[in-house]
DNA sequence: CTGTTAGCGCTTTCAA
DNA sequence: TTGAAAGCGCTAACAG
């Protein structure tokens, strides 16, 4: 069975591809007689418009791209959830591509998306700097910014309290009697990696506590990261007695490393990590983390980028920044046990 | 910044548009100088090529679909990753959307990916008997089917050996000297869930053991219906020794009710689980599972996508079918403790 | 209410 | 080696 055209309904309903075109998009000011024939037409047919021809006229294609670092990182697939979902009910389609966290990957994805035509993007970009975005910045493409912002450029974004969680979070370690705080970092030109960072600098100085060097292990977001550097800290003359890490799957590397170095967790050492991990709640004892609404960041990632595709003069426009509250999830991972 | 189109390319190096559409496509055919002096022009403009013409005249997207049940199920997710990174070495751009196992959503997402005209589609269906499939069929849009098959069609599929690694798993149970092995089946009318429970059956059968009507429990694949099987398990008058569950997510809801129902895993009962999870080595004992190959399930099924695009005579082609062969993980959940 | 028609930006004959 | 021109299927004036 061969694509029917408009024509070949107009034929069949004997009107002009105009009609058509007018009952397609329900613009009105058709007879119902008229339209009836041709909703007829269109059944017998199979008809189903071209939306490709439509998007030349139109120019626009209903479609946003959304790139992350890692679709089987649990975080991101929850955000992207988000974004589909939202868009889908408003008649958007998605695309989701990788980026694996590599700026030339991501130049490349660039380059495609605007071939494509896409009506906007959402990207948690894998460089902060933003150079490899140019391209979408120069055509007035609209951004959003997802979980990492954008320098040197205006962008809508939508980020959790890196800051505030972090400092929450090294903060409930302060308050169960630690003070040998070590933190396994994320990459220091992301927000979320500079930020969480910050977090555990302002609790730790506000609390008057030392922060050792050999304390500050710097991962890349990355299980093996995690893994390496936890098992750095078990390996110290005066090892920590409690870890901070900066994100889900640094977290799952460490916990692996704790176990193999059988460092008995919630006795000998501490541990809390930003990010929900599914495992947390398996393990004894279970872990503390700092939990955000991801499923929400891509919701109102969405949201933006809506807002920007409805707007009429969007060069007038003042970025918005939209920040989410993280949550402490609070469970057992963290008390401090007196050594003798 | 206007997007520059092929005239504005060809205004401004002093040549005609089809000129500058070859030297674009690499077709040869034309004076290096003239090419120079388009990759010039073509510079400067900053042209893209718009895809959206191009599709229109060549009828081709070079777009492809993919449908999976969840994208936030890890397997999934793995999944499109694998499907993804073979597409966009080839060019192909990927749009992934979630049916949430519901045969209407599934039905409308394919309505827009034939009004998109998207190359191809890969598939794993919410409901297998296809029918909700059949505008594409019947418009001979090219199809993988991708771990649940298709019934009523003719379509290139790609699967793992459900009832051989099943069988493999109870057989392993049987080993460890179960004979009270209940298992956490998932819907019956789709093809892992019955073909699972089919080798569960087929060892049950060959070495003799009673199948308890009381043992089997109907899930949904989902994590909750894990939770409340397993929770039922265990209030059973004569509790099961070892349980089978069917997927990822069941396990990880059978896993939650045995731990809170104070359920000694690897003592009282012992766990096996279709699927790797995260999970399976943090907890003590460790989980005994049925891996499987998931990337390469979504490299393969683009590969066989693939052929079929490049492929002449589209009506003559048998569909093929491949099946990846599971993998058991031994680890600690199974043995068999003799209570006295 | 309905039809005619001019493009949208590109590829692809066909001719030169 | 190049250019002119005919569409691809649709929308959106504009005219009737």
């Amino acid at each position: 069975m061969k694509k029917a055209t408009i024509e070949d309904v107009a034929r069949k309903a004997n009107v002009s591809v105009a009609t058509v075109s007018r009952v397609i998009n329900a613009q009105g000011g058709v007879r119902k007689s008229t339209e009836e024939k041709i909703v007829q037409a269109i059944k017998e047919l199979n008809y189903v418009r071209n939306a490709v021809a439509r998007s030349m006229v139109r120019k626009e294609t209903k479609t946003i791209a959304v790139i992350v670092p890692d679709i089987c990182n649990p975080f991101f697939s929850e955000v992207v959830a988000g974004v589909e979902r939202k868009a889908i009910a408003k008649d958007y389609f998605t695309m989701v591509s990788s980026s694996n966290e590599s700026k030339i990957n991501e130049r490349k994805l660039i380059q495609h998306i605007i071939e494509r035509g896409v009506d906007g993007v959402v990207v948690t970009t894998a460089d902060e700097s933003g150079e490899q975005l140019k391209p979408l910045f120069d055509l007035r493409v609209p951004i959003v910014a997802v979980d990492r912002v954008i320098k040197n450029y205006q962008v809508d974004t939508v980020i959790i309290g890196n800051r505030e969680g972090a400092y929450e979070a090294v903060r409930h370690l302060i308050h169960e009697g630690h003070k040998d705080i070590a933190i396994i970092r994320g990459p220091q030109n992301t927000t979320p990696g500079y930020e969480r960072y910050n977090g555990y600098v302002q609790a730790m100085k506000e609390f008057g506590l030392d922060i050792r060097e050999e304390f500050i292990g710097d991962g890349d977001f990355r299980e093996d990261s995690g893994y390496e550097i936890a098992k750095k800290f078990s390996q110290l003359d005066t090892p920590p007695t409690a870890i901070f890490s900066s994100n889900n799957l640094m977290s799952i590397g460490a916990l692996k490393a704790i176990q193999e170095m059988n460092w008995k967790l919630g006795e000998e050492i501490s541990f809390l990590g930003f990010d929900d991990i599914e495992i947390a709640t398996f393990t004894r004892p279970q872990i503390t983390t700092v939990s955000r609404p991801m499923r929400q960041l891509g919701e109102v990632a969405f949201q933006l980028l809506y807002d920007q595709l409805m707007e009429e003069n969007i060069e007038e426009r003042k970025s918005r920044e939209i920040i989410l509250t993280p949550h402490l999830n609070v469970r057992e991972s963290c008390k401090r046990k007196i050594v003798l």
